[in-house]
DNA sequence: GTCCTCACG
DNA sequence: ACGTACGTGAGGACG
């Protein structure tokens, strides 16, 4: 009913700050407009107007948010990535027929303001949706303000003004006029805040009678000497707040009832954006697929060949359905078995599932599988259901399951053409989808666990824990809850008064860090570190780790292949890949992790395998050499940066250049070398310096990778495992930073996952064929623990390492440690 | 649900 | 003037 008219500037600022910073793959940030349409739908669906527009400032720039106050590189007074959704919100607002209202000259404010007189002297019923209280002073009958708020919008009637306020929605305009606007450069009388502002304009009813009455008793001298020597700044104030009613735009309403929404064009706008759950909720299709690039869009004459009458296998309710498209029947647990060592060609929406629920150990013929594809395809999901997937992928989603395998040969179909013209195929067909049946394995065989141990331990941890908890209670004078960094802040540093500044945006930072730098300031401190040690021991790793022990005795757990960014593994419910060895009592909780009567645990893990994979991409001859010699990578890179003779390199260099060996794995700053190894920036940035001279061909390979990820938009691993950075076509500085960290370090740590997934399909095939009683049973990202019976555990061993050294031909040797023992923590 | 903290490679 | 190394998962506090 009615009509609406949206204050756009501000909707657009609120879902701006509201809604944390989105970007689509292109780096263009979409979190503005997407707040916006929420909006922008919601009062649609609320209030039904028959009419609508929305107004857009075209003044010149006012510094409207203390906290952008000084981003002078933008004339607009705007954040670069809220400006750039600026132009994609009005052509959005006209695609869907909606029109927007914009005067040079006139603000947001102004528009909205002769909008609402317009209706108000037709009798038409006018909603003003806006972010900001300015609007109140056009409340009267027929105009209501809607005032969007984080926890739902607040109406503003007349009623609603004067119960709140004690004022009518005119009289707002005295009380600005008092008050002022910092935000709007308003500025008032001085000293006169809001308070008083409400106080006098609720007695003298305006800004005049207030004057004519500064002799009254309830005007105080402070306050009438304030208003005195304020009276100028008052009356421009009063009308400088006072909203324009008579800009000069189209008044005509009938003029502003909605277009046709232009379906097309919406759908191209915000298929660019990617903003694929708003194009469901119109109900559109997207334009194109997202993934590829333009070339890649370009090179669609080397199209993929079509894909090949096969079965499709999907899973629904904890049952397997399989067979031709739109001819699925359901495949038995029975029959399982026999249906996976068939000669029929499959293809698997999620093979890891499947394998999970029908029991098999292994499919055989699989020709592709959905979910890992989409995940080669976009590693920065983290949904890959087939709703998510039909979205993206602009797929019409099947309800019923003859529909949904009809729906899954599209989305292979599609998914089959990104991968192919990506060149990830190989990855999909070689790596992931023989490493399903592996992974599944190592999670039905799990990993023996000591209870009664953890236990025991866990009452040690705990009494020790109560008693430095008392002392640190001691020390504070009274109790108080540790664990509560916010508590443990207020006691730190006001309390005892010990040094160290805010860090974090909730209050004091009372990381490790910040308690090594105030160690020896206060007894209470390493108390407090040695409780935090303590306290996580008991309550991640003994508590955690008891609940999640199953009826064998053993931990099964989860390891998922579509998790990381970089095509690494990782592992939960129990997370296994964390367990503490940094620290000697952390250590002693991998003797609970232990083999089985009668068998014991082989460990093996590549020595630097992450640097020999650098060693190898980049070409640097000095590296090469290094890890060819055989010689301790470190003690060669300290002699190098340090300009010392290999013998002269004592254990504080080489633990220097240890770090800067990680460092430069992850893209290495200055400031953070420095903080990790206690010396100056300048100091880090000359051994930056030194290395990358001493390893020019390291520097020249980063250069290489940064400059050719800005220029395509990703990197790839060794065997063509992709990873888009859109950070790298974001305007704000630390993202992109971070973008080229991310371009650095993901061929490397990718490549170094390629070659441990290769490992482990060889190790388990292997072991398989071998027939040695020995199964892979954990992976720790460079670690590959097998339990294996007593007397196979040495042939078991030296098959793993066969395996691991031989998994990829490198130019650098692939070295792996290889240890034998009855726990984990006996084969370290 | 988000933040902080901390465990691992 | 600010923030500052890559990739994860989990627990407790707090709103």
């Amino acid at each position: 009913m009615g009509f609406l008219v949206i204050d756009g500037n501000s909707i657009l600022n609120r879902a701006y700050y509201g809604i944390r910073v989105l970007t689509n793959s292109k780096g263009v940030a979409t979190n503005a407009v997407t707040g916006f349409m929420n909006t922008l739908l919601m009062l649609e669906k609320d209030i039904s107007p028959d009419m609508i527009a929305v107004a857009f400032d075209l003044k010149a720039p006012t510094f409207r948010h203390k906290m952008y106050d000084g981003y002078k590189a933008n004339r607009k007074g705007m954040p670069d990535d809220l400006a750039q959704q600026l132009p994609y919100m009005k052509k959005i607002i006209s695609a869907m027929g909606i029109a927007i209202i914009e005067k040079e000259g006139y603000e947001a404010d102004d528009i909205i303001g002769t909008i609402s007189a317009s209706c108000a002297k037709q009798g038409v019923p006018c909603t003003v949706s806006t972010g900001d209280r300015d609007s109140f002073q056009l409340v009267n009958e027929l105009v209501t303000v809607r005032l969007a708020k984080t926890k739902g919008d607040v109406y503003y009637t007349p009623a609603v003004i004067e119960e709140e306020y004690g004022v009518t929605p005119l009289q707002m305009i005295e009380v600005k006029a008092l008050m002022g606007d910092s935000s709007d450069n308003i500025p008032g009388v001085a000293g006169i805040g809001e308070k008083t502002a409400l106080a006098l304009i609720k007695e003298f009813k305006s800004v005049d009678g207030v004057y004519e009455n500064l002799d009254s008793p309830d005007i105080t001298k402070g306050v009438r000497a304030k208003l005195e020597s304020g009276k100028d700044s008052c009356y421009m104030s009063r009308q400088l707040a006072k909203i324009c009613l008579t800009a000069p735009i189209d008044t005509e309403l009938e003029h502003y009832r909605p277009a046709k929404r232009n379906d097309e064009e919406l759908a191209g706008i915000l298929s660019e954006l990617e903003m694929y759950k708003m194009l469901q909720k119109l109900g559109l299709h997207p334009t194109s697929a997202p993934t590829g690039s333009k070339e890649a869009q370009a090179e669609k004459s080397a199209a993929p060949q079509p894909l090949p009458d096969a079965d499709i296998v999907l899973c629904d309710g904890g049952s397997i359905y399989a067979g031709k498209v739109g001819a699925l029947s359901e495949i038995s647990l029975a029959d399982a078995e026999k249906y996976a060592h068939s000669d029929s060609e499959k293809y698997t929406f999620d093979i890891k599932e499947t394998l999970g629920i029908s029991g098999c150990e292994s499919i055989d013929n699989v020709k592709f599988d959905t979910t890992l594809a989409a995940y080669l395809a976009d590693p920065d999901s983290n949904d890959y259901s087939m709703q998510r997937l039909c979205v993206q992928y602009g797929v019409p989603m099947g309800e019923s399951l003859q529909e949904k395998s009809i729906t899954a040969a599209a989305l292979d179909n599609a998914l089959n053409a990104v991968i192919t013209d990506t060149g990830s195929m190989t990855v999909l067909t070689d790596i992931e989808i023989p490493l399903a049946k592996v992974l599944t394995a190592m999670e039905r065989e799990g990993v023996k666990v000591d209870v009664e141990g953890i236990k025991r331990f866990g009452e040690q941890i705990s009494k020790k824990a109560e008693d430095i908890s008392r002392e640190i209670y001691d020390y504070a004078g009274g109790e108080f809850n540790i664990g509560s960094p916010k508590q443990l802040g207020t006691v730190l540093f006001e309390k005892l008064e010990l040094p160290g500044s805010k860090k974090t945006k909730t209050g004091y930072s009372t990381n490790a860090e910040v308690l090594e730098s105030i160690a020896d300031k206060h007894p209470i401190v390493p108390l407090i570190t040695e409780y935090r040690a303590l306290t996580k021991l008991q309550n991640t790793y003994v508590t955690g780790l008891l609940k999640v022990v199953g009826e064998d005795g053993r931990v099964h757990s989860t390891f998922k292949q579509t998790e990381t960014r970089t095509g690494r593994i990782s592992s939960a419910e129990p997370n296994i890949q964390n367990i503490p060895v940094r620290t000697p009592l952390g250590r002693e909780m991998r003797r609970f992790f232990t083999a089985k009567d009668g068998y014991l645990l082989i460990d093996a893990d590549y020595s630097q395998i992450e640097l020999r994979v650098l060693a190898h991409i980049s070409g640097d001859e000095t590296m090469r050499k290094a890890f060819n010699e055989g010689v301790d990578i470190h003690t060669v890179t300290a002699s190098q940066v340090f300009d010392q003779p290999v013998q002269w390199v004592t254990p504080e260099l080489r633990s220097k250049a240890k770090a800067v060996n990680f460092g430069i794995v992850y893209g290495i700053g200055a400031f953070s070398l420095s903080k990790d190894i206690g010396v100056s920036v300048s100091k880090a940035s000359e051994y930056i310096k030194a290395y990358l001279s001493k390893y020019s061909g390291i520097a020249h390979y980063m250069e290489q990778t940064v400059a050719k990820a800005k220029r395509d938009g990703y990197v790839e691993t060794m065997f063509g495992r992709r990873r888009y950075i859109k950070e790298l076509a974001a305007k704000n500085k630390n993202l992109q930073a971070f973008g080229e960290r991310v371009a650095k370090n993901t061929p490397i740590q990718g490549t170094a996952a390629d070659i441990i997934k290769i490992a482990m399909i060889r190790v388990y095939d292997r072991l398989k064929q071998s027939g040695l009683d020995a199964k892979l049973i954990l992976q720790v990202h460079d670690e590959l623990i097998v339990e294996a019976r007593e007397d196979c555990a040495e042939k078991a061993a030296a098959l793993l390492r066969e395996e691991m050294e031989n998994a990829v031909k490198l130019a650098v040797p692939m070295t792996v440690d290889v240890n034998i023992g009855k726990t984990w923590y006996d084969t370290h």
